[in-house]
DNA sequence: CACATGTCTGTGAACGTTCACAGAGTGAGA
DNA sequence: TCTCACTCTGTGAACGTTCACAGACATGTG
């Protein structure tokens, strides 16, 4: 009745099972040439101390983990406000144990934060290292790319000159889409509220929207938020000030759209009769504004298993592998 | 230029110190009876080396690993809609990284993850557990104590008769003064939505809410949800079918009121004015509903503080820990 | 029968730390 | 001067694995 009574060794297996060390580690990793009878004997061994593998020293020795890191570099109160980012780390998470590796979470936000991360990292206590929301200046990419760990992003990092591969929705292509149905339905004077330029959101689905109505045509219609509510809220007025012809706008994230519904209210529009708004993501936020969100819907499970296996297979010693990139989902609702 | 090139181990910083291991372990460890000069040299060293000690060896002999895992025992997506988890994930790991131990998240949704997370724990690999909604009959709970890992939850842990520890809002005394404050202005009819009874959040708010208005008066006046938007809605369409003259509703959560809000909209009542709606956490979503919701403020973040301490304090040998319970604060905004 | 090949097993030596111990030097107090 | 306490240092032995090696035995082949 102890609190705390010694946890059996690989030792006391053998013992048990009367049999050495070195085969009851065979059966352990499922070598071949072990004999049946000595594998269920040591299974039963296994059963009967309750045995559970220490993998610290396995550490020691492999120089492997079973763990990666799932490192935020964003400032995390904006990152953790996305709703996205709940999904990416649940599904990461399932994804990485079932292939039994376990994943850390690490924010790396202000400096000393950083110098933290890069300690544990370089300290090899990860096998790789899974990146969200990094952007293309951050230090900790060099460092990455020095010592040598492997890794992936979680959307694409843009403006790198050695790429770190990732894998994302089609951004570029989404917004295409949405700009076309909305021109599509009629609208002439469609806007756009983009999310910051040096975010891929924000510059992919800009870009979109420039592909299907040209440069000229939309030299007034843009205006940029910083993915939050507010921002969104802010770049619609701005809009509306500016030009106040607009009959739609396609907005670069759903929590922005949420904004700009509450800019248009108090601007008296209605939704969608006097200006159709777009969203992006199909989040949680897009069925819970009135009225309810037309948006893209990005398949983030995919886009988290997609990052997870590229970024198992270049632990298991892929020397490059492609970014992935998956395509995006018309959702229409009501807003437009 | 070679990609993985070999990690400095201590005997090359006591080699680069001129100095033996045994004393480099000591200035790592902050141990006294170091001479200043030997102390120098050495942290040249480490720096020269770019030295960082490897966790996996020290665990290995201290048995500690420097690490805590945050197990979650929910049906996962019903979690990870829950705008609280993410501020408890990102507040707890930033304490624990303070203290220089890391997070490792796990998910224990099915029996398969169960034995996994069990493994993982009984196998030493982390020394303490962060529980999250765990219900009383999990026997994970048991397991845990067998193995003798310290273990507090993040809020209350209902009907066990051994008690996890935990640190929570104080659900009760909050429902009440919601409670009071509908009544204070004037509300004679008031209505609950609860969240599901078996979980803290459920219970504690139904109970405060009783002990305002009494057993009696609320007899035809309670009706549950599942803490979904859609449960909102659900339970506050069945209120107004089974009792139509009610003139106002504490909800269990703000995303239940979002969902009851809708219901009332397409019953065509006004909130606040036919009736008003009182919501609880004060999450995201109490500001982008229309009209935003007048709500209870958990202290969350506090909340996962003090469950870190008091794991942290649990792990560094105290035998005991009292709960912590932190007051709730109300928040108006136009829904009541 | 000799020999190669394939299967199975045990053993010693790592892996990179910490810890306990022993010993050396220094200064103070008797 | 001797002793004691304190400060500082080095060394050997763990911690629990995996891995390479060597050897035993069986089976098949020429």
């Amino acid at each position: 009745m102890r609190v705390t009574r010694k946890r059996p060794t690989i030792h006391d297996v053998a013992a048990a099972a009367g049999i050495s060390r070195g085969t009851v580690s065979r059966v352990l990793n499922g070598d071949r040439y072990v004999s049946t009878a000595a594998r269920a004997a040591i299974e039963r061994a296994i059963a009967e101390t309750g045995y559970v593998v220490n993998r610290n020293a396995r550490s020691l020795v492999t120089q492997r983990t079973g763990s990666v890191a799932l490192v935020l570099s964003e400032p995390q109160e904006k990152l953790f406000e996305d709703p996205n980012f709940s999904v990416l780390l649940r599904t990461a998470t399932q994804r990485l144990a079932q292939r039994d590796v376990s994943l850390v979470l690490m924010i790396a936000g202000d400096g000393g934060d950083r110098d933290r991360v890069m300690r544990y990292l370089r300290g090899g206590h990860a096998d790789g290292v899974l990146l969200v929301s990094t952007h293309a200046g951050d230090p900790l990419l060099d460092a990455l790319e020095v010592a040598g760990v492997p890794a992936v992003a979680c959307g694409e990092v843009l403006g790198r000159r050695s790429p770190i591969p990732y894998a994302a929705a089609d951004d570029r292509e989404g917004a295409r889409q949405m700009t076309r149905y909305l021109a599509g339905r009629g609208r002439r004077r469609i806007a756009t509220i983009t999310g910051p330029l040096d975010t891929p959101g924000g510059l992919r689905r800009l870009e979109g929207f420039v592909d299907v109505l040209g440069r000229r045509a939309t030299k007034k219609l843009i205006a940029h938020g910083d993915y939050t509510r507010r921002g969104g809220e802010v770049a619609m007025a701005e809009l509306l000030e500016r030009t106040p012809g607009i009959d739609a706008v396609f907005v670069g994230s759903d929590l922005m759209a949420a904004g700009a519904l509450a800019a248009l209210r108090a601007a008296g529009r209605r939704v969608p009769e006097d200006v159709a708004v777009g969203g992006f993501d199909d989040s949680a936020v897009a069925v819970s504004t009135h009225p309810p969100l037309t948006t893209m819907r990005q398949p983030l499970e995919r886009v988290a298993e997609e990052t997870v296996r590229l970024l198992l297979d270049l632990i298991d010693g892929a020397g490059h592998v492609d970014p992935v990139v998956l395509p995006t989902e018309l959702v229409v609702r009501e807003s437009a």
